[in-house]
Formats: C-alpha cells, sequence, structure tokens
DNA sequence: GTCAATTCACATGAAAGAGACCACGGTCTAGTG
DNA sequence: CTAGACCGTGGTCTCTTTCATGTGAATTGACGA
C-alpha cells in the first residue's frame, strides 16, 4: 500500500512537466559559451597569455576581483579557448586548474606541488615525503614534458594565508631552472588587499601583469539573469519583474553574479516543488531565507566539538542578555558546559582565535573594541534573525548530547 | 581644565609539542620448489 | 628463495599549549591657570 503510494509518487514525477529546460544552466559550474560584460578582461587575458602559441613564456598574471564577478569563469573560458588553438596546430601548452580554497586539495605547499605533480601523472602520497622530494618529482616530470605549463591558482589568497608566500617564490623561481619547459602563473583571488601583505620579490615576479574585474552593477547582472533564464526555465514562467528584484538584490550584495542565478535557480526549485507553474516573488523571497538557512546550518553542522560548544556558550549568553558579550564571558560559560558534557576545556588563547574563526564563517559578529581601562576585549553578537538561531541552538545541543 | 602616564583585559604572534597519517626500507616469518 | 607481515624511522598536517608581546582608550594624578 505504502510502496504503490511512493511509485505512484515516482511515476507522477516524471510525468509531471518540469518549469525548467535545463536547470543544469543556473548551476554555478556552468560555463555559458559567451561571457557578457566581460569582452574587455577576456580580450586583455588574451593578450597576455598568446605569445604562449609561439613558446615564449607569457607574462605572470595576476587577476583580482569580488566573488561572482567572472574572474575564474573568464580565465577557464580563455584558457579553453586557446587550448583549442594549440590543440589544433598541436603546439605543446598545458593548463593546469587548481582550487586552492578546496581543503585537502591545494591548501599548503606539499599538498599543491603534489597536486600539480598528479596532474602530470605521477603518483603522489597524500603525506609521508618530504616536500622537498615532490618538488623534484614535479621539477622532473615537469622538464621532461618539453610544454609550457600554465597553472591557475584559482583563490591564492587563501593558499598564501595558510601556507605563506615561499610557495609562489619557489614556483617563478623553478622556471629559470627548467631547460625544456616554461611555467607561467595566473593567479586569482578575491581579496584585493591581499597582495599588499606578500614578500616584495615574489610579488613583483608574480604580477607582472595585472587585471581587475570590476562588480557587475544591477543592469549587467539583469542581461546575465535574461540570457541564463531563457536556457534554463521554459517559457513564460519567470514572473515580470523578478529578474528586477533579483538582479537588485545582488547588485547589493557587491554584484555577486553567481548569488543571483542560485537565488533563482532555488526559487524555481521552491516554486516546481510547490507544483506551481511560474515563479513568482514570493518564491525568491523564501529563496533568499531557504539559503541563508541551509549555509548557516552547513556551517553550524560541520564545526568540530569544540566550536560547537563555543558557539553555544556565546548563544546561552546572546539569550540571557541583549548588550553585547565579551570574550572573558564566553569563556567563563564555555569551561561550565564543557564540565557538563564532558569535554576538555580549551586555553583561552585558543578560544580567542575559535571566535575569530567563528567571525570569519559569518555566524557571528566579533568587533575588537578598547573598553579603556577595563580592557580591551572582543564584542560578540549573533548576526542571524532569532528564529535560525533557535534552530541552531537545536542542533548544537544534539550535537553536543545536551538535548 | 589639560596632558601624559597608567592600567585593564584581552588580542595577537611565535614557537613548539602531541597525535594522526603515511611511505619507505629493513627484518622476520612462513610457504614453496 | 621469495612474498608478505611487521616494525622503526622520518616526514607532513592539524590542533593546541606556552610564553611573550602588543594595544586603545577610560582613568588617574600631576601640573598649571
Amino acid at each position: 500500500m505504502k510502496d504503490n503510494n511512493i511509485t505512484g509518487f515516482f511515476e507522477k514525477f516524471i510525468k509531471k512537466d518540469s518549469i525548467f529546460k535545463e536547470k543544469r544552466v543556473l548551476q554555478s559550474n556552468y560555463s555559458p559559451d559567451n561571457i557578457p560584460h566581460r569582452e574587455n578582461e577576456i580580450n586583455h587575458i588574451a593578450q597576455i597569455i598568446a605569445p604562449a602559441l609561439k613558446l615564449d613564456k607569457p607574462s605572470n598574471l595576476f587577476v583580482y576581483g569580488k566573488t561572482g564577478t567572472g574572474k575564474t569563469l573568464s580565465v577557464k573560458y580563455t584558457t579553453n579557448k586557446i587550448m583549442e588553438v594549440a590543440k589544433d596546430k598541436k603546439i605543446p601548452i598545458k593548463v593546469f586548474y587548481i582550487n586552492c580554497k578546496l581543503k585537502k586539495v591545494a591548501d599548503t605547499e606539499y599538498r599543491l606541488i603534489a597536486e600539480l605533480a598528479r596532474k602530470l601523472g605521477k603518483s603522489i602520497p597524500a603525506t609521508g615525503l618530504p616536500t622537498e622530494e615532490v618538488y623534484k618529482i614535479f621539477y622532473n616530470s615537469v622538464d621532461k614534458e618539453k610544454t609550457l605549463l600554465v597553472i591557475i591558482l584559482d583563490e591564492i589568497d587563501q593558499l598564501i594565508k595558510k601556507a605563506g608566500d615561499e610557495i609562489l617564490y619557489n614556483l617563478t623561481r623553478i622556471n629559470e631552472d627548467l631547460d625544456n619547459s616554461i611555467i607561467t602563473l595566473i593567479g586569482i583571488s578575491n581579496d584585493l588587499v591581499f597582495v599588499d601583505n606578500i614578500d616584495p620579490r615574489v610579488k613583483s615576479s608574480l604580477s607582472e601583469e595585472e587585471i581587475v574585474f570590476p562588480p557587475y552593477n544591477a543592469l549587467q547582472i539583469q542581461s546575465i539573469l535574461t540570457e541564463r533564464i531563457k536556457k534554463a526555465f521554459k517559457e513564460d514562467i519567470i514572473e515580470q519583474g523578478l529578474i528586477e528584484k533579483c538582479a537588485a538584490y545582488a547588485a547589493r550584495e557587491h554584484g555577486d553574479a553567481r548569488r543571483a542565478l542560485e537565488l533563482i535557480r532555488v526559487a524555481g526549485e521552491i516554486a516546481e516543488r510547490e507544483g506551481k507553474q511560474n515563479v513568482v516573488i514570493k518564491h525568491l523571497d523564501k529563496a533568499e531565507a531557504k539559503i541563508e538557512r541551509d549555509r548557516i546550518q552547513d556551517i553550524v553542522c560541520s564545526q568540530p566539538k569544540q566550536f560547537q560548544a563555543t558557539l553555544y556558550a556565546i548563544l546561552k549568553l546572546n539569550k540571557e542578555r541583549n548588550d553585547s558579550i565579551l570574550t572573558g564571558e564566553v569563556y567563563e560559560i564555555y569551561k561550565k558546559i564543557c564540565s557538563n558534557v564532558g569535554l576538555r576545556p580549551l586555553t583561552q588563547r585558543r578560544i580567542s582565535d575559535v571566535i575569530a574563526e567563528l567571525d570569519m564563517s559569518g555566524i557571528i559578529t566579533a568587533k575588537v573594541t578598547s573598553k579603556g581601562r577595563y580592557g580591551r576585549t572582543r564584542e560578540i553578537s549573533m548576526s542571524v534573525p532569532s528564529h535560525i538561531k533557535d534552530k541552531i541552538n537545536k542542533i548544537l545541543a544534539e550535537g553536543l548530547g545536551l538535548a
């Protein structure tokens, strides 16, 4: 009986008309055939890496811009095109794309080099070898390849922040030792100021050329949305004015096109689940709330126990009082929670860092302020609406075994 | 009233340790011819 | 004789602790008007 119900549901599901034509188009890893409003940047990139086709070393390139401004897309697009030409003319060019933000892939020197070597077909263990050794393996295999290698390092700021700028120095220097191959680096970064903090030597060799991607304005986002929506949804699904609202929302968030696309995709999914045949503003609002909720829930669930305990302490204090919370207070409560749960309490030093990290993930807001005679501390507050707070509270209580 | 010194309550840095993982090479053991 | 099991060594990585140093403004107290 029950089974029949489910089967029936699935069958109906298949028959039911989807409002999507091709949902893939709205997903963040989709790369469209043309990239509107980025012609200048793409041309610029093309000019810079074009010498590769004559096997001259292209200048190292540095690309900046906020998230969702099409940096990665443009770089990938241009390098793909150049690869097509290269393949046609049998020019030995290789392009490696590495996202430095992905944990466990390329967030340390060792892992980055190991990943590069792996892409050259070498098998490198995840750990256990001296970094020096991995360098040698990488270096030898590049030299044997007799190729022009373009390495794209996406979110390079994350790598530098975690592993220092020595890597870049070494990578740029490797070139001088290679006899048969050439390496060119393309760095992509969200962080506009991070270059100021790296070693000047590295800076000058790495950013021989720089391109800045300005944020999209609302009109540009609108046209991007319109184009993708045309491909993704069937006709007459999207309500009048929805695109405008979505674009306005994304423009407010520093012109993040990725966000706008996600918003409209989720709105579509919600509408579909409700069995509606068109997407209206109401769905957009729901989508916005859902994205935020999912994001926070993800963050909270994936935190280690110690972070959860700290967050729980903050939440507890936040519930009791309305004014801002101080580090010392959090630490006291945190210690109590630890003894309740049977967790070994960490030092205040560590908790200070934990709080800073929670701030980074956006779930709390912590600002360092000086209270004059009464010291210097972080003022902490929750940066989420209260109905989500309750939810977090529940998740944490469960996760910590306090429920 | 003004101004520099003081002081608080942490923030922030640096270094180093602990424990988990892992590869490599050498040694031991048991099975095979 | 050889394949496989089993150490010990040396390496990375992450999370912490320990020790040291830094910091911004309310408060204090001396000083001069």
